[in-house]
DNA sequence: GAGTGGATTTCGCAT
DNA sequence: ATGCGAAGTCCACTC
């Protein structure tokens, strides 16, 4: 950590702040102020007390003291970017900063100034086109940390995950499902999954990780019946979600699909106990 | 603003905290620690250095040093409840606190405690049934923060309000545009604003808050279409928005309709200027 | 309470 | 760069 300053006059609070913009590090303001914006929409927030974060990337944050979400904010330039190495042809695909890196990124501008003892920041970004304008007339707390944060973050049973755990163990649909292949194209979009069952029949499979409302019943129809245009064998169509919403299970009875349910925390502990591969090595060799 | 320590021991960084937690005030954490989800999904993080905001309202949001999202977080409680009031029967809409309100927020409880150096903090909520468990055993920072912030926010020009803006001041479309009815209902949806043109034409609009892309321009021929098999005169379309994708300019003139361009900025100031109305207000007797 | 649609959505992946 | 789809989406609104 860096420095912490506590009711500081403006320019102490300013010389902290410049200097943590300045070497990336995640800059904290609790003060009163006002926020304006100009992109994609235009706003104004008129005088209070918030705190601003400022990340590492330039991410920037107006939080009020209520709420999921920030009342203004920049998002941080986009960090996914390639840089073709001069000392020869490779390239490298870098996201984020990583500290040693110290050029300005492509995306985003901040800048401060001070004038009458009013704190001004700028945010400025080219795509899109956008700012945010925070004058603050008081300063409570000013920071800048460097933080150390290498910690793994870990999501278990996202749809790509059912997924994962569907091709490790089909019978998670029924015994005797064989997976053929996944995000199949096919005219509407990308099936989840597709195979054949028992009895040699094609399976389209739907996964929902929330609960499968009205629309995934609707899109495995979609699948099912553009497959049903291509081939000349019978198509079945499974829709495998947590739960199905109320009703829609006699909408999928009446189109004549199948529901499986399909835990993805379950999921998240099959792939957490079986070796699991990546999707792609599951069909090294099909289409 | 209440307190703030800086590289507090555990036993005072958790008095503050469990302090702010009960007055509600907004809570600042800096430190080192491990976050772990159950609920919707499951995850975990490794140890790391990060800032933990807890809001008045119970919202609790864990953020990295990089990016727009928090890497964990707990929503607010669904501020959003009735209350039926004892002495009557009248019953009232609240919205989150209002500092007076002292009582526990149904939807989220937080708890705090310190056990052999370690801080943890956990986030519970009912509906969905999901937790977020922090641990720190190191704090750099800790703050209890009473914001004052009654300043008002404001968006300018969504979609409703550039329809507002033409009906307000339809030669934003055309001189000699006279709108017959807005949120029109055909067919396929529902038609932004309907109308005549100087010629006694009838007009089609389709409003876009954002650049008009490809759908934009088929959505008004659908419109267009199902408005030219019901009336006996000639139906114009015109595409009102702040600008148009490239190529889809093309496409528009050959479906034989018009580019208006509209800036939604330019309507919010209208909007501003103008004393305005709400949209039913417009056309109190006609449909 | 559940369902529907919008967002200054953000984020990631593919083309 | 653009476009598409998912998200622990959140959030406001309607039924």
């Amino acid at each position: 950590m860096t420095g912490v300053l506590v009711e500081p006059n403006m320019d102490k609070a300013t010389e902290l702040i410049k200097e943590g913009l300045r070497k990336h590090e995640v800059v904290l303001i609790v003060g009163n102020c006002c926020v304006e914006y100009l992109g994609r929409a235009s706003s104004d927030l008129g005088p209070g007390e918030r705190i601003v974060l400022i990340k590492a990337d330039g991410a920037l944050l107006v939080h009020r003291s209520t709420g999921y979400e920030p009342v203004n904010w920049m998002p941080g330039p986009d960090t996914t970017y390639y840089v073709r190495k001069l000392s020869g042809e490779e390239v490298k695909k870098i996201n984020g900063f990583n500290g040693s890196v110290n050029w300005q990124p492509p995306g985003c501008e901040l800048s401060t100034r001070v004038a009458d003892g009013v704190l001004e920041i700028r945010a400025v970004r080219r795509q899109p086109k956008e700012e945010v304008h925070i004058c603050f007339d008081r300063v409570y707390l000013a920071a800048a940390l460097s933080l150390a944060d290498t910690g793994e973050f870990s999501l278990y049973a996202s749809e790509e995950d059912m997924q994962r755990a569907i091709l490790a163990r089909p019978q998670l649909i029924e015994e005797g499902f064989k997976p053929i292949s996944y995000e199949k194209r096919v005219k509407p979009g990308f099936v989840d999954v597709y195979g054949t069952d028992g009895k040699g029949r094609f399976v389209v499979v739907e996964i929902k990780r929330k609960t499968a409302g009205r629309e995934a019943a609707l899109q495995l129809a979609k699948y099912v019946e553009a497959i049903r245009g291509t081939v000349n064998r019978e198509v079945r169509g499974v829709l495998a979600a947590p739960n199905i919403a109320k009703g829609v299970q006699r909408l999928l009875a009446s189109l004549g699909f199948d529901y499986k349910a399909l835990d993805p925390r379950k999921c998240a502990e099959i792939l957490q106990r079986t070796k699991t591969k990546k999707l792609a090595e599951y069909f090294s060799k099909s289409e």
